[in-house]
DNA sequence: CTAATTTATGAAATGCATTTCAAGTCAAGA
DNA sequence: TCTTGACTTGAAATGCATTTCATAAATTAG
């Protein structure tokens, strides 16, 4: 392969100038640049970017730490942060972390190695004490509200976008709610079981049911809802994917939506649109975007996005 | 930052003895070795992966030509792609192309400035001659049959398999079939169209229709299917949200599936399980994962992935 | 007790481009 | 004419770790 002294030496000026011509720089005489730019040609060169990451000591390109990527909403997410990347000339690495505490701190190595300018957190296993010393290496965002100060967050506030939809159900005459959520012990579940407390009083555990993130689920899950003793009027599903599998269970069993059921979904994913289902949309692309746009930055900066309820016809 | 020339002095050795003391070398004094270790911890020393990437000529990242990602079938195609270099301990940087051909030209740049040690094309808009001479620099793989024996191929044999499904529809006794494809220009579209073409004759435009990808799409265009004078019977989908759409539409015209329409899907989406669509599974994960194993043994080989029609209860 | 290995280590070359420092030319302003 | 600022260029330092080459000591084999 032909390097930048390789060149220098074809074109009779020194590496100097010909990395100024590679970096368009001002002051060159017309006649070198263009016999540099010529045995560039000529040899087909391209500079190596290892060695200019190395010395100008950034990659313009971020790692995402992402639990699954076959999944609706961190897909969302990824979409946001890949458009604002492309719009900044930045390049996105997924870091599959299947909330294993091990490979989070791999991904966080290689913040420390200079592979990455930062890293996005989408969703974590390690607590931040684990986390934060790796913010001296690069700038670290998290997709999750925390008062770190190391960490900057793009984040929804999910505890008052639960209060809401619970809030909104409730005022729709609903007395008995039954919800579903992903993993029990995330952040999320727990912000969901708080607000549905404050809204409805202590959870009875046979209204939640966890573990939930397609349309399967949902219809399986609705079909366990519907046989309970006092079967809830209404259930808010994690995800429109769910909430369309209870929305086609509740239809097949003949029950009349919304009016026999309520049925709220999440994220305002496709399928949702043409269910007519109701959502609460946390707007979870812009979520991504900004994540992105703080990493690049190097921001610590705490930004909320708004979440929204859609009203369709399933509430 | 510390170095590993800081480290050598200060352990009062070589910077080959912390080499190799690094990359876990036989030949050590266990003492030397230990006291290389100790500073190491003491200093929090991470070597740069830049310099080592720099010298060793390697990467261990592959970049994945996406045209979209929020698309369900790249979707499972990146996450057959992530599995496998997870695996193999490989990086897989998403590189959005929204088919723009200067776009993928960029990403073939950065592959000969050695940024990558392969490229897996999910989805191409420029033609082979402006992507072979970039296969001199790194493994190419296209998940898209080629005889150039530049590029290694994980592909599904899309013509067979679309002979089988409209093969398998006309075997049900339907004369009226209709299809759905993505993009018009695509080349598994124009194989559609032949496909077609070889089993009920000459396609009559008004029987196909492009720029479907979700289920909306699929609510929509059944509509205007449905009210063609001489209305399909039976309707191919290129995706199954696509075919859940369709399948919504015809249940909310009373209409029974699969007496009164037949429709199959393809890729075997969530969606479709739920709904009981039939599909073509083209086993996109399993594409995805040959493709980063061809990439990562920079083999040029050309591997069939079998699809398989599932039957479900909607032909 | 030699000859041949195995073990152990450092100096220097290598991979490659950027950037600073120093220095030179030339033209314009005082 | 002298100074100043705009141009122009190259040598050398820098960023950092791997690897080859050379060498020396310690074993093992014969």
């Amino acid at each position: 392969m032909t390097n930048i002294n390789d060149i220098a030496k074809m074109a009779g000026v020194s590496v100097s100038t010909v990395s100024r011509v590679l970096n368009n720089y001002k002051y060159i005489a017309k006649d070198k640049r263009e016999s540099v730019l010529k045995v560039i040609q000529e040899m087909n060169y391209t500079p190596n970017k290892n060695a200019i990451d190395l010395v100008r000591g950034e990659t313009r390109t971020i790692g995402v730490i992402l639990p699954y990527n076959n999944n609706p909403a961190f897909d969302q997410l990824l979409n946001g942060i890949l458009n604002k990347a492309l719009e900044n000339d930045f390049s996105i690495t997924v870091l599959p972390s299947n909330y294993s505490k091990e490979k989070e701190v791999e991904y966080l190595q290689k913040l420390k190695s200079k592979l990455y300018d930062g890293i996005i957190i989408a969703s974590r296993a390690n607590d931040w004490e684990t986390i934060i010393p790796y913010s001296d290496y690069g700038s670290i965002v998290s997709c999750e509200y925390t008062n770190h100060k190391e960490i900057g967050c793009s984040y929804m506030d999910r505890y008052s976008s639960y209060l809401d939809a619970f809030r909104f159900l409730k005022n729709k005459g609903h007395q008995v709610v039954a919800f579903t959520t992903a993993r029990l012990e995330s952040n999320s579940t727990k912000q969901m079981i708080g607000a549905y407390n404050e809204i409805f009083g202590e959870l009875q555990p046979e209204y939640h049911i966890t573990g939930c993130s397609c349309l399967e689920d949902g219809y399986e899950v609705a079909g366990q809802f519907l046989l309970l003793p006092e079967r809830p009027t209404a259930i808010y599903a994690n995800g429109d994917e769910v909430a369309g599998g209870i929305y086609l269970y509740a239809k097949s069993q003949q029950l009349k939506i919304p009016t026999d059921l309520a049925i709220i979904g999440q994220e305002n994913q496709p399928i949702g649109v043409g269910m007519g289902i109701s959502t609460v949309d946390h707007q979870l692309m812009k979520v991504g975007e900004q994540a992105c746009s703080l990493a690049i930055k190097k921001s610590r900066e705490k930004v909320k996005i708004p979440y929204h309820i859609v009203e369709r016809d399933s509430v």
